[in-house]
DNA sequence: GATATTTATTTCAATATTGAAATATTCAAT
DNA sequence: ATTGAATATTTCAATATTGAAATAAATATC
């Protein structure tokens, strides 16, 4: 059972192929976080908002109906908890609303509310400028490419992560 | 000055082109995230262990030499404040050790331990199998490309957020 | 209709992370 | 040698995030 991990081969980088995935997963993760982390800090700069607030909004953008916390909480890929508290911070700054759904009173929508969709649409401007330009290292047909090869890697990870059936509960 | 965002546009999918970037980015992101948590999971189910400090090590195990707080912290792209938490974290569990420099006595390097070394291999197989795993989904010449891209990618951005000098200081 | 199970959200404590201020040391210029 | 600027690290307070437990409501089963 442990036979896999046999070759212990501390000089890594000689054996080029091997390891490519790993190199290619740093290399996936220091760009998203150089793109994160320069975002972060001109929402925080220029509209003094978390980047967790603004993603939350940017949701409800997309989705007029309103959202439920289940629901972003499964979106934004965080934990529910952390859903209540950023909803809680927006409601209180009158960005977004709560709205109870007449059929189940465990739940309801959250919506952004006329102030916070003006809000929104002042920061999605400069954010999308930002992005557009962290981006335009590549070319649009190379941007098509690299999108293509990620929508391949997310399917085969959903794969790996749910061969058969959902893990656990018999 | 605001008549960039003059197209409000709320149908933002209906123009496929000029949003291609902003997609493009919530992908990459996607996918970041998706691997990212289900690393951090397994390495804390399976070695009880967060994955900054799993990434630190790596960095440790890459650099026998050691290295400083100040390369940690630029490296793991994190603040140094965290790096010294992490540091002694691991220090007191005797996975790494800080190692006086006879040069300059504000600094010193930051070295893996016996101990360190020999926990990390364990760990660092388990984790290259999840990668390899998690990007199963692409072949070997897709995994090439998309590295190719992620490095033209940040290339570009490391341009964009040095284009001239460095920011601010006169 | 009572009971158990599932689902949706919140609360809470623990941990992680940041950014700024504080401290200590080196380096450069005089 | 002294001063001042730059560099390396730590400390600290504020904020973010998680995961588990608590609460409440809906749904299924008997």
């Amino acid at each position: 059972m442990n036979h896999v991990v046999e070759t212990q081969d501390q000089e890594l980088r000689a054996h080029a192929d091997h390891h490519a995935s790993l190199r290619l997963w740093l290399r996936l993760l220091s760009c998203t976080t150089l793109v994160e982390e320069t975002i972060r800090q001109k929402l925080r700069e220029q509209f003094d908002i978390t980047l967790s607030r603004f993603d939350l909004m940017a949701q409800l953008e997309r989705h007029r109906e309103g959202l439920t916390m289940g629901e972003l909480s499964r979106r934004m890929m965080v934990s529910g908890g952390n859903i209540t508290v950023i909803v809680d911070q927006l409601e209180k700054e009158q960005l977004v609303q709560r709205q109870v759904a007449a059929t189940d009173r465990r739940s309801y929508r959250v919506m952004l509310t006329t102030l916070g969709r003006k809000s929104f649409a002042r920061m999605a401007a400069a954010h999308e400028r930002w992005v557009v330009d962290l981006f335009s290292g590549l070319d649009d047909e190379a941007q098509e490419q690299l999108s293509h090869l990620l929508g391949h890697l997310k399917t085969g990870i959903h794969r790996q992560n749910a061969p058969h059936t959902a893990k656990g509960k018999p």
